[in-house]
RNA sequence: GGAGAAGUAUCGAAGCGGUCAUAACGAGCUGCACUCGAAAUGCAGUGUACCUACGGGUACCGAGGGUUCGAAUCCCUCCUUCUCCGCCA
């Protein structure tokens, strides 16, 4: 949520920021109208609440005088219908203002290619070389397949479209791959593990940005109002809302493994095969919460971290910088991380990492004293996968493939697998 | 799911429908004094947000409604926590 303020006292160039996302439905002009008319409201009824709580006072002192209160209660008491008409009204501005600031996005970090879209994405620098195959490779849904550890259609008869069944050593690959990737954010990148809940309440999904636009793409349990999580973003950088942190604190570093739940609306008929697009998918996120004058350096190292897992699976990548138009609604800046896809032909993204600033925190109301004396202010809240965990055993199924259909492990995860390669049984 | 109890500022905790609630009291924290220094002690200060003609004003006692001239206090709904029972991995 942007700040009221800082879009009355700097209209012009917000807007401008704003707009350089490409067209939305957002009427930014209306928020200085509403909140004119919230300013002018409240000094009206704030100066008959004064007089209110003057006059009262005088009611107990009168009796004990012995006066008479009859006609000073009949004039409180019209004051009082007055109030409760304007206290109406203020409440009706102030959600119209409210609900018109949580549909805005943010404004784009003026580093931050302008564009409309993908296709105005820069690339920032690549690692690794993709293979040149020899033979004639397969993509990972055939190869997951042949192998007997990825079931599409018996998931599809559980669940419907969308949905994977992982088996034997597929099973097993998709769970050294979370421990893998959580070892190395705890034990060398400095987070801590966090297990959190899988639902959470309709609050939370709106201090992340995930509501109200995008209740659609979220799946919901209508009988509680709750939402299955589509990241672990929303519980991480939800843990400390409503909360005054003390400035020693941070920055927090957290990470988490859960599964993702998306409804994919609108993406039918794209990437319908395979791991990379599933209403169900299994992630490790990371989530830092810091002081504004950091953010933007935790930023780099955020997404550092995150190639970290990629370099130490030995997958080739490149890191992009979205335009302005690719930027999701709640961050300021946004590096995708793509892996090579064989299937694909090209990058595939893998991981986004972003800089939110104090977006989330002014609708989740996270704050930090930098010290005992010191004004709250917002922190700002970074997150990146790291990794889709899906997708990366896409992409080492695919990359690490055999021309007898077999896979190898990559050094990195033998420990954890028992083994060094996965072979038709 | 059933019965009961409770949610007050950083923590603990008091609070008759008003006149010592701009939330007592205790602890913590900050500053000062005392001290070679520390502890102890003493004194002072110490919530958040919004509006402002910068003099002040308004709101917040789990959340939201209601009664009243006036609500932390009375009524209703909901949430959370605790205890007991039931069920259960």
């Amino acid at each position: 949520m942007l700040d009221i303020k800082r879009i009355r006292e700097d209209f012009d160039n917000v807007k401008k920021s704003i707009e350089s996302r490409g067209k939305g439905d957002y009427d930014i002009d209306r928020t200085i109208v509403l909140d004119d008319r919230r300013r002018d409201l409240l000094a009206e009824v704030e100066a008959l609440k004064a007089k209110q709580n003057k006059e009262s006072k005088r009611i107990p002192q009168m009796k004990k005088a012995g006066e008479d209160t009859t006609e000073l209660m009949a004039e409180l008491k019209e004051l009082s219908a007055k109030i409760s008409e304007l206290d109406v009204q203020v409440a009706e501005v102030q959600k119209e203002l409210r609900d018109l600031l949580l549909t805005i996005p943010n404004t784009p970090n003026p580093e931050s290619p302008i564009g409309k879209d993908d296709s105005d994405n820069v690339e920032i620098r690549k690692w690794g070389e993709p293979r040149k195959f020899d033979f004639e490779h397969k993509a990972h849904w055939d190869l997951g397949t042949d192998l007997d550890i990825l079931d599409f259609d018996r998931a599809a008869k559980l669940s419907g479209a969308r949905f994977t069944v992982y088996k034997g050593m597929g099973a097993r690959l998709e769970r050294a791959l979370i421990n893998f990737m959580l070892n190395l954010h705890v034990e060398e990148q400095g987070y801590t593990e966090m297990i959190t809940p899988f639902i959470v309440n309709r609050e939370t999904m709106e201090g992340t940005g995930q509501l109200p636009k995008f209740e659609d793409d979220m799946y919901h349990l209508e009988e509680t109002d709750q939402f299955l999580v589509p990241t672990a973003e929303v519980p991480l950088t939800n843990f400390r809302n409503q909360e005054i942190i003390d400035g020693d604190e941070l920055p927090l570093y957290f990470t988490a493994y859960t599964p993702c739940f998306r409804k994919e609306a609108g993406s039918a008929g794209r990437d319908t095969r395979g791991l990379v697009r599933q209403h169900q998918f299994n992630k490790v996120e990371m989530v830092k919460v810091v002081k504004p004058e950091t953010s933007y350096d935790e930023l780099e190292k955020l997404t550092n971290d995150a190639e970290a897992v990629l370099q130490k699976l030995g997958l080739p990548y490149r890191v992009i910088v979205l335009s302005t138009g690719d930027t999701g609604f709640s961050a300021a800046k946004t590096y995708d991380i793509e892996v090579w896809m064989p299937s694909y032909g090209r990058y595939v993204e893998i991981s986004s990492c972003s800089n939110t600033e104090d977006f989330q925190a002014r609708r989740a109301n996270i704050r930090f004293r930098r010290d005992a004396k010191a004004k709250p202010e917002f922190v700002h809240t970074l997150n990146g996968s790291g990794l889709a965990v899906g997708r990366t055993f896409a992409a080492i199924l695919e990359n690490y493939q055999n021309e007898d259909g077999s896979v190898t492990i990559p050094e990195a995860l033998r420990g954890f697998m028992g083994c060094d390669r996965i072979e038709k049984k």
